[in-house]
DNA sequence: ATTTTTGTTCTCTTTTTGCTCTCTTTTTTG
DNA sequence: CAAAAAAGAGAGCAAAAAGAGAACAAAAAT
């Protein structure tokens, strides 16, 4: 988990935005051209080393594809505190209200997950035992797929959006609250669809505030 | 912890100025050609030195990575998204562990106020009927007053901190914990010195995933 | 089947870069 | 003015980084 040196950087830069004027993902050969180098070898060792980083997508087998690069260099998130977009709120039971020009947050770097992530404020009282407040902020990292015991945000029927902890068994799915007036629903695998797992969490005390 | 010299001033102004017109983090060369220097070796004394402020990012080892502002010095410059000092971990009945090096998290707007706040991390369980767990961090502004109701971050007899709801009247100050198992505590109004008010709350479930 | 392309691994060389040292020049200060 | 502090020039070192080029095997193209 070295940090990147300058020339991986250039590298790296080069790859971004030269993305659209190369038809097909580049091959070492390519880009050697296309940076004025003469050694594929020499070229090979930057990037695997960005390969390392997790910022180009590591090559399967011996396969012949050209670089290409993670969705996380795709995001620029290697560098720059780049702050997480707020997507909208998700109230138990209905679908995400969406927000209509989605703005980005700057969130600290430990409420974040390596992957991509973004932001829901939370309507309802479902999780108040869990220490999730009606207004609270959670990040979510995007994910399609949850362990037992963690917070997701499930997607029932294609129609509602919850925010509960998560047990799945071969044959069903349990959704659980955090609040002793609730009940936890079971459902089908299929009626089931994890949009993404619970990472972080914030409140405003400022509201109550008299400003 | 020497004063800067003059010259020390003029090249941190200088670093600062063309951070952005750098691409990358320059290099002792570049460094030196930009601000008219001809010897790498003169220009590393004062690079040194900085360092030695804490305004500098000390290397890693050998590491050539350029030179890279810390984030103390960068703070003031950048207005707009700051972030705030982390500046030690508040566990009730104890005072203030500092920190040793403080560095700072990127914080979200709504979670700060307009006035000069900071972040600490909650050590215990006093507050979690309030939502507060322990290991969560707080934004608390620094302000040596509060309303009755607000969470304070309180410092009893010039020795203990505590992070508490507060309650004042002319003859004395009630400290409020908000957990069933404790209770509250009474105090006359100059055994308390009010430190901060919260103003947010951050939590990350990170750790317990598998990261 | 044969040739070319492509990813991968080597070794070796060159350049860059942080760092130290000594000596000189300039600026500040009592 | 003289001593001290600060700034600078320049040489040299060791390690890091970057590059060249050869060789090889699997994949793709012919």
């Amino acid at each position: 988990m070295n940090a990147l040196t300058r020339r991986q950087r250039e590298i790296l830069d080069f790859l971004r935005d030269n993305q659209e004027k190369f038809p097909y993902p580049p091959t070492l050969d390519e880009l050697c051209a296309a940076l004025g180098m003469s050694s594929r070898g020499s070229l090979h060792k930057h990037i695997s080393a960005l390969i390392d980083a997790e910022l180009v997508q590591p090559f399967d087998g011996n396969k012949q594809g050209g670089i290409r690069l993670t969705d996380q260099a795709r995001r620029g998130e290697d560098a720059g505190e780049q702050g997480l977009p707020f997507v909208g709120r998700i109230a138990a039971g209905k679908p995400i209200e969406a927000i209509e020009n989605i703005h980005y947050m700057a969130v600290p770097e430990v409420l974040k997950s390596d992957k991509p992530c973004y932001v829901l404020q939370v309507k309802g009282e479902s999780m108040i035992e869990a220490g999730i407040f009606d207004g609270d902020w959670v990040v979510i990292e995007q994910r399609n797929y949850a362990q037992n015991g963690e917070i997701v945000v499930a997607l029932v029927d294609k129609s509602e959006a919850t925010l509960k902890y998560i047990e799945q068994t071969p044959d069903k799915v349990l959704l659980i609250p955090a609040n002793a007036s609730m009940v936890a629903m079971a459902y089908l695998p299929e009626q089931v669809e994890i949009q993404g797992v619970l990472v972080g969490q914030m409140r405003s005390y400022r509201s109550l505030l008299n400003k």
